[in-house]
Formats: C-alpha cells, structure tokens, sequence
DNA sequence: CAGGGTTATCGAAGCGCTTCAACTGGAAGG
DNA sequence: CCTTCCAGTTGAAGCGCTTCGATAACCCTG
C-alpha cells in the first residue's frame, strides 16, 4: 500500500504538506497543490482509514442500526437504507450497517469503540432501550420515527398524525360517512412502534371531528388475513363506503377482494392508502394514496446527523408534511339506496 | 475514552498483557487474565477500532455492495443484507454498506484505505466492471450472483438453472404440456443479470427435454403490465395450462386476473411461483414454489469470505439447489375438452 | 544440579495519519 | 530600512493499539 510518505517523498514536500494539501485545512500555493495532486495520481495514494481515525479521532463513518423484524414493510426500510447511504457519500462517509439483533449493546460498543462518528436509528419504539444510552453518548445521533420522550433526540419522521388526518379529511369532502380502516399486524401495535399509533391518532381525532365514523382493524400481512378482516369489517358496518389502508401487503388483496364482492373502486367503495408511491401506481386500480417518503427520511436523517456533527442544530422533531395524491381509487360516497 | 493502557495500569499489568487477554494470542495465566477482565468490566473498556485497524491492518469490516436500482425485488436484497448483518457479528465483523452508485470505484476506494477487510458484492452483473479490480485487488471477496467468467472469484447463488429446470419438472409430470413464464422486467433481462437469463436457460432446456412446450415472456411489475402480458399469453397460446413465475411482483395481480377470467387455481390452470416463502404462503391461494434461499445466501457469503480471509477456501461456485415445496397452487392438468 | 524447554510477562518499536508550534522569505507598513 | 505580518511549509509529537524479541521464573530430564 501506498502511504502518504511516500507521496511526500515523491513530490518533494513534507509529510504535512500532503495532509494539509487532503484536507485543505491550511494554505497551500497552488503550484504545490498541483504536485501533490499528481504523484497521488500517479501513484495511486488512498490514505489509510485506520490511521486517519486513529490520528483525527473521527471515523468518517454513521452507523445505521436497521430492524430485523420482517412484520414491517421492508422495501420502505430499505429504500430508507440505500437513501442514507447515498447522502451519506454526498457527504463523504460511509454507513456501517448495524441489525437490532444486539440491542442497545450495539450502542455502547460502535460508540465505545470509536467505529462511528454518528447514529441513526430506524425501528424506533415509543420507550426503546437504546435511547438512554444515545443521550449519555454525546454523540449526534438522529431517529427515524418518534419515541414517547424525544427530549435530547432529534427525530425525523412522516406526520402520521397528519396523515391519518389527510386521509379522513378526503374521504369526508368526498361525503363519505362509515369509514374502515385497515391497519398494521396486531403485533406492530403491540410494540408501540409510535407511527401506527400515531395514525390510528390521526384518524380517530379528524372522524370524530368531523362527524365520520370510524372503525379501525389491524390486518396481518396477508390475502386469508385481509379476507378475514374485510368480512368481519362488512359484518359490523355493512354502510362502509371507503377504506384506508396501512398496511402495503394486504393492498393487492383488498382490491381484488372487493372486485369478488362486486364492489366497482372508487364508485362503490373509495380506497386510500398509506404506502410508498411505486406501490400505488402498481395496483390494479391507481390508488389515492399519502406517499411514505422513504428517500425524503433517509436524506433528512443524514444531513440532520451531518448538521449535529458540526454542532450546528438544536435538537429537533422534524415532522414531513404528508401529501395526499388523489388517484383512481377515490371518489363520491355512492348514494345510499 | 478508557484506553487499553488505563486498563493495564488499573490492573497492575503492562499493555501487552492486556492485548493478549484481549486477543488470545498468547497465554496469559488464569488469574491475570481474571484481573484484567475485571478492570475492563469495570471501566467499561472498548477497543479503540482505529488504532486497532491500524496496528493490526485488518478492520475487522466486510464491505456489502448493494444495487440501487428499484426494479429488483427489494424484500430478497433486504433479507441477504441482514443475514449478512448478522451472520458478519458472528463472526466479530461489522458490515458496511455500499451502494452501487459509485461502481468500480467504491471498490478501488475501500480496498485502497483498508476501510474493509472483505467484500461482498449482490446484483453482479454478467460482465461486471468491478470483477477485474477486486480479482487484481488480492482481498477475499465473494459474489451473490454469477458473471461470465467466475474464474479466481467465489460465488454463491441459487442454482436458477436447476431452479428452471425443476418447475417445468413438476409441471410436466402433472401432465402439463402447455406452459407460460412470466419473466422479470425486460431491463433485468437488457442488463445482463445473470439469474433470470440462467432461469429461462433451465426451463427451456427441461422444456424440450420433456416435450413440453414453453413460452417465456418478460413482465414489469405491476398490475398493469400483468394484464397485457396474461392476455397476449393466452392469444398467442390458448391452451396454456400452466403458469411459472418469476416476478414477486405480479403473483398477486395474476392469481387476481386468472380469477377474473374464470380459470380455477388449480384445477383450470397451475402456477408455480420462484419466490421467497413466505411471499408463496401469504398470495391468495398458497402457491406451489421454488424457495428463493435469501438468508442463506447471506449466511453464505460471509461464511465462505471468511474462510477465504483464514486463507482455507479455493475459490468455488456455491451453488444452492432448489427445493420445490408443493402447495395448493399446482394440481394435474385438466383434461382437454 | 546443569541444561533445555515452557509459560507468563514486559518494553519498545512501530502502524500511517493529523496537528501544533515553529520557521522562512517576501510583501506591506511606518 | 527595519519591523510586522502572513502565506507557505516543515519537523516532531502523538493517536491507541499490536506484536516481536527479551527476560525471568518455573518445571522437567538425565
């Protein structure tokens, strides 16, 4: 390996010289600049990350800390994944993938260790354990979703009080009066994984509001479960004209369920759903849908953590204003016969 | 910071003994190595992992390059890279993650700062770019996927060939003779991944082998493109009887659309899906299919990229075979009227 | 009980980089 | 013309760890 005294050496200049010429933290007349430059060119220099994080005492690198739970919806999770990692490289770091498998050991150790300069965690429960220990870290640190007590903790996340709103509010303007809705597995509600909640919130307060009923049922993530739920939904409220859906598995199910039924979207019955905006347009009917802001979260989380690094943000909850796409599969409550 | 010297002095032993505790390279007597354990635990000790890359030149990281491209079916990719995860703390390794933006020259950047001591790339393409850097490169690195020429590489995949041809199998000894493969997008095909193509090498070299007579169309992911793609099958072959498909995506519209059209799954129509279980168990009808291994493809990588770090491993082709599990999907052919 | 082999420990030399204090030569200011 | 200043450069001191060679204490064997 090349080391950068040998492109010292090689371009005639002291050691120093080529680590400030890197870093550009001290002034360098441009004909050294320019040698420098060169003979890492040519001699194909990348500085040792080690030594750097040894020396510098900063690693270049934000650790992501991902669930392992398969109940969520991963292509969002991902798509959050590949949005940090990219923004990350804007920024010139790289992300170490960390699973929630080690729990809030995974926290002291990476932060022990020195191996990251930066967290961000996805999966956040409402009274997640890693939380005390990231606010004794000191280091920046940036969740994607919202626990009960964010104080210390900058979060990013959806509105989803908001949505749930959005969601009700269309459907009402469109004079729909017995609304279902179809939620996350039982199981992620359990966990007080705060968005579901936090939606069913956003739901319940807006109907209520507004005079619109309501009935929400977790669904898990498949075509028997969706049947299930969507029988014993049409049991209870037989005048149900339009369904909200947050569940992105049981999507394709409902529709074609409802098509069993004879029910036409969106003249019989109106569907919105909470989902990634791919998901929507891929459905058999083009659904209304809030979009799940995948990349949106990941980019804000990175230049949140990227911020905090630089000691130039408070802590701070940064709520994405959803945004309601009307689509194919929303339309006038039908008139009652 | 706790140091490694903060925790020899507290023990009443020298730095290297404390190293060797940690590292196990030397032996240490009993009640020593209790000392300094004790110190650790209790001044909460954590290797700095900079001056540990830098004195020992291993990171004790494996690189994860993962494609960013959105046309792949996402939950699979997921699944490797957390099994990935997992698998590399088993092992005392973190996992960076890499997206294949940057190309050729994330592996030239990792590999030159000793950032990694490994790597793992998915979403290999037939003929890589990448391939003739990490060959000349001398780290251990193994590929999800298989290029044209695998030679001085380790590769894990799925047998997609063996996996063709056991579809078809099933299929033909149920009676089948009429069959159409719903293939991923056009681009997968267009891009050279070698998995779909190796797919439709094995179907239709089982297909001629056995009479049986196949027609293999590409399909987009959406409902939609479904549609289209059913209804030119079914034009261009009236008496298909049976499906095989590729495409996670479309299992849901298909088995949606064949019901639509009045063909009973599986007494009008067999399908037989190559997907991940649990994608099979939740569709409407629980679909006959070849599983795609994700986890233990991941589990793999790490496995053999170990070995080959430890200098055990040639370099090989790791190739999963199928495993066909029959569900409710898949039935005799009808008789023709 | 001398000689050889183990076992347990230590000291010191780096690993490749960053950064600080110090130095230099020339431009600017009085 | 001498001081002052600053841009440009350097040498040296670490950063916290691993690892090699040395040492000392011990146990065996003949």
């Amino acid at each position: 390996m090349v080391t950068l005294a040998e492109v010292a050496r090689h371009a005639g200049v002291s050691a120093s010289t080529v680590s400030y010429v890197l870093s550009g933290k001290r002034s360098i007349s441009a004909a050294t600049r320019e040698r420098v430059e060169q003979s890492i060119r040519e001699l194909g220099y990348h500085p040792n990350a080690g030594a750097r994080a040894l020396a510098s005492s900063k690693s270049n690198i934000i650790a992501l800390m991902m669930p392992l739970r398969t109940d969520m919806y991963m292509p969002v999770m991902m798509e959050i994944a590949l949005a940090v990692a990219t923004t990350a490289r804007a920024h010139d770091h790289d992300v170490l993938l960390l699973t929630g498998e080690e729990g809030p050991a995974a926290v002291r150790r990476v932060v022990g260790s020195g191996l990251a300069d930066a967290m961000i965690l996805m999966d956040v429960e409402l009274d997640d354990a890693r939380l005390p220990l990231l606010r004794e870290s000191e280091r920046p640190a940036v969740l994607i979703g919202i626990p009960a007590d964010p104080g210390g903790l900058t979060c990013v996340d959806l509105d989803f009080t908001a949505t749930g709103a959005l969601c009700v509010e269309h459907l009402a303007e469109l004079g729909h009066r017995d609304i279902a809705v179809v939620g996350e597995a039982a199981a992620v509600y359990e966990r007080h994984t705060g968005f579901a909640e936090r939606t069913r919130d956003g739901l319940r307060a807006r109907a209520a509001e507004l005079g619109v009923r309501l009935l929400h049922r977790p669904c898990e993530g498949s075509y028997a479960a969706m049947a299930g739920t969507l029988s014993r939904i049409l049991d209870e409220r037989p005048d149900t004209t339009a369904f909200i859906v947050q569940n992105e598995a049981v999507i394709d199910p409902l529709l074609s369920l409802l098509r069993q039924l004879g029910k036409a979207v969106p003249e019989d019955v109106s569907v919105v759903a909470i989902c990634p905006d791919q998901v929507a347009v891929q459905a058999s009917v083009r659904l209304t849908s809030v979009a799940i802001p995948a990349h949106e979260m990941g980019r804000r989380a990175v230049e949140l953590v990227m911020a905090k690094a630089r000691g130039e943000k408070d802590d701070l909850l940064d709520l994405l204003p959803p945004r309601l796409t009307v689509r194919a599969s929303s339309g006038p409550a039908p008139v009652p016969r």
